[in-house]
DNA sequence: GCCAACGTTGGC
DNA sequence: GCCAACGTTGGC
């Protein structure tokens, strides 16, 4: 089992339409270093649902239900895949950023080093760790 | 609203 | 193949 965080605009998507939505196509990924995260996820992993812009915290958790296939809108075929997820948990308190930041635990998380990535891994011990902090 | 960090594009 | 210019993302 391996441990995830997507991020996501809360105008474009959020936690709250994760939920209704079932079982959710991620699509629209356009960054290598993301599509490659995406290709290793497997069925049954556990991915954070992460709330950017004005947010800026952690709101729930995903699981993947569906592996990565071929993107169909991706004509130039260039490789783009798209998972599926849905909504399993929600956090009882968010973890924001700031929270994150301040965890000597969580100091060494993607997410703090390259804010621009959108799907990156989450090691076991950090997912637990904002568990606790989101319990 | 600004800016840093990246990614992409296009001229050379 | 390099690099300047530009676009996008996301934190501040």
């Amino acid at each position: 089992m391996n441990y995830w965080l997507v991020k996501s605009e809360p105008n474009a998507y959020s936690w709250d339409d994760l939920c209704k939505g079932g079982d959710v196509i991620w699509d629209g990924i356009r960054n290598y270093q993301a599509r490659n995260f995406l290709k290793v996820m497997k069925k049954g992993d556990q991915a954070f649902y992460y709330h950017s812009g004005k947010d800026r915290e952690i709101v729930g958790i995903a699981e993947i239900i569906e592996e990565a296939y071929p993107d169909p809108k991706d004509k130039e075929e260039k490789g783009w895949v798209n998972v599926k997820i849905k909504a399993t948990q929600k956090l009882n308190q968010p973890v924001s950023l700031d929270q994150i930041k301040q965890e000597d635990m969580l100091s060494e998380m993607i997410l703090l080093k390259q804010s621009r990535l959108s799907v990156m891994p989450v090691a076991k011990n950090e997912f637990n760790h904002i568990l606790k902090l989101g319990s």
